[in-house]
DNA sequence: CTACGGACCTGACCGC
DNA sequence: TGCGGTCAGGTCCGTA
């Protein structure tokens, strides 16, 4: 659900709630399928001890994963939302949503809860070596996209290191970190390129032209807090609009906006995917 | 290295 | 109302 622009904007939501807080008390569910699946590291019981007592210095990210750093040895709470996990604060008062699985309260008095009706997403708590260690956090991920990280030459280099597909390479996480379905199918419409191109047959131009795209995307999307398109929800409960602002993702059959051909809907890399057959070449 | 399919889950939606 | 099938912003694993 989802991916960089949603991540983004809920991290810029949470850090001045969570910034400096300290964590009181940690419950989980009490089902011990969801407790496994949902803490990926270390064990439920230690996970739960090792964060209570713990401050959280500050919230950032990484790819599409919410990272926050906590008080001394280089440990952090890391949590990847999945497809359908919410991480936000609540009134301690306030009855929990169904899923939610996870509740820290805070020394503000306010209590953070992780809910997540799929159970794909997945709360980790270590140093960066444990968890990779630990097979919890990939060893290998890509460049951040935005914000000056990924210049046009590294792009081009890690396009032109592999083939195949140009969307199943911006998809991959180790490739590229935060690109998902929806930002990868606007990235492509953007820059006129089918998604099923070959990466090493794209042209220095279309390179260039992708480049600027995956930025635009990604940062309109961030201007706009995220698209919501089924369930996703800022760290206030409250839906983004870039959603309008989509040209291709969910548009299969619908009229291109440029040119008026039904938009192509297929299946690429094992994702829906849609694009125009006359303006991406 | 790559690609493909399936697995992991719940829930919304559609046609019958 | 119900039932089955399909689909969904993501990853991960096994198999070719």
């Amino acid at each position: 659900m989802p991916e960089l622009p949603e991540v983004e904007t809920i991290v810029q939501d949470l850090r001045p709630q969570l910034a400096g807080r300290r964590i009181e008390s940690v419950q989980l569910t009490r089902d011990p399928a969801i407790r496994g699946r949902l803490v990926r590291y270390p064990k439920a019981a230690t996970f739960i001890r090792r964060l209570r007592g713990r401050t959280i210095r500050s919230v950032e990210r990484r790819g599409k994963y919410l990272v926050m750093p906590l008080d001394k040895d280089g440990e952090r709470l890391v949590v990847h939302l999945g497809m359908t996990g919410h991480l936000r604060v609540w009134e301690p008062e306030e009855a929990p949503v169904k899923h939610t699985h996870f509740r820290a309260l805070l020394d503000s008095g306010l209590e953070l809860r992780y809910d997540d009706p799929r159970q794909f997403g997945r709360l980790l708590l270590g140093t960066q070596e444990a968890l990779i260690a630990g097979r919890a956090f990939p060893a290998r991920l890509g460049p951040e996209p935005i914000h000056g990280d990924l210049t046009e030459a590294e792009f081009d280099r890690i396009v032109k290191s592999r083939r195949r597909p140009i969307k199943a390479a911006l998809l991959d996480q180790s490739f590229l970190a935060g690109v998902g379905n929806i930002y990868a199918d606007e990235a492509c419409f953007r820059a006129g390129i089918r998604p099923s191109r070959w990466t090493h047959r794209l042209t220095g131009r279309e390179r260039r032209a992708l480049y600027s795209a995956i930025q635009e995307v990604l940062e309109n999307s961030i201007a706009a807090r995220g698209s919501s398109i089924i369930n996703y929800v800022d760290a206030f409960g409250l839906r983004g609009t870039n959603q309008e602002k989509l040209l291709v993702y969910g548009r299969s059959g619908e009229p291109c906006i440029k040119c008026g051909t039904p938009l192509q809907g297929t299946r690429l890399a094992g994702r829906g995917t849609v694009y125009c057959r006359k303006c991406q070449r």
